[in-house]
DNA sequence: CGACCTCTTCGATAAATGTCAAATATGTGC
DNA sequence: GCACATATTTGACATTTATCGAAGAGGTCG
């Protein structure tokens, strides 16, 4: 079984992951609790980790997250990193994929934007041992 | 250039990359707080996030944080995670290149140790619009 | 030294990823 | 309907990654 099929299998992929937060117990120390942290669930957060994983996307979330309401379209991110459309548009579909991003088509534009919590609830899974 | 040519003329690789705090105002709010995130800075943390972005390494991670001192040795880790010795031997390598692990050999074993700090600074690097 | 244990490196392979150009949607306004 | 603007999909390509078995390196102990 391929790494995104078992995916599939684990976390209903494509299409939004269900809320970390929804799925276990993440906060506060959340790597260090689970004694044997459950495949799934490693599975589950390498996933949203990988999302975050990419300059290209790190450099895209900065940039909604510095707009108003945090968000913004697909032509107006392309200048911003420097790379085409299409792999614009390709990133902005994996964040999207993850809960990181929304999306909402407003006439000719379509405009992604940012779900803080989403990210949020990452990073509470990355905090070990405090709080 | 490759990307890992790229980070190397960044981030200095292999071997540790500089500790996150040092390199970047990163708590509380850093995704949100650079307008415009730089280049370097994205790819520094995509680096870092990268390493964590497997559910083998976060396995490891969660076993070895659940350790006395946080720490193991190769032998034990291997069987942990249902992986080969040599498989395993990597991931810890790159977990060491990234500052997450440290790694001291002890007559015919060699232990690794959780490095928590550096996995807060990479949590907190993800903390938008909080604190 | 030589047998043994632990760990890493090497070489190979299949899979996944990032990127682009070209083609295809989707929507607006004449 | 047609020209135009925006966005996504498709197909291709090179790079990177995860994994293993086999071989080698480092260390222990008889």
């Amino acid at each position: 079984m391929t790494f995104i099929e078992e995916v599939a299998n684990i976390a209903c992929m494509p299409k939004p992951l269900p809320a970390l937060h929804d799925a276990s117990p993440i906060c506060c120390a959340p790597l260090g609790t689970n004694p044997s942290l459950d495949p799934g669930d490693a599975v589950a957060l390498a996933v949203r980790l990988k999302a975050l994983a990419d300059p290209a996307r790190l450099q895209l979330l900065a940039y909604l997250l510095d707009q108003p309401n945090q968000e913004g379209c697909t032509c107006r991110l392309a200048p911003v990193i420097h790379l085409s459309e299409p792999t614009v548009s390709h990133h902005l579909k994996q964040l999207e994929a993850t809960g990181l991003l929304t999306k909402e088509r407003r006439g000719m534009t379509v405009h992604y934007r940012v779900v803080p919590e989403a990210i949020h609830a990452i990073a509470r899974a990355l905090h070990v041992n405090c709080c």
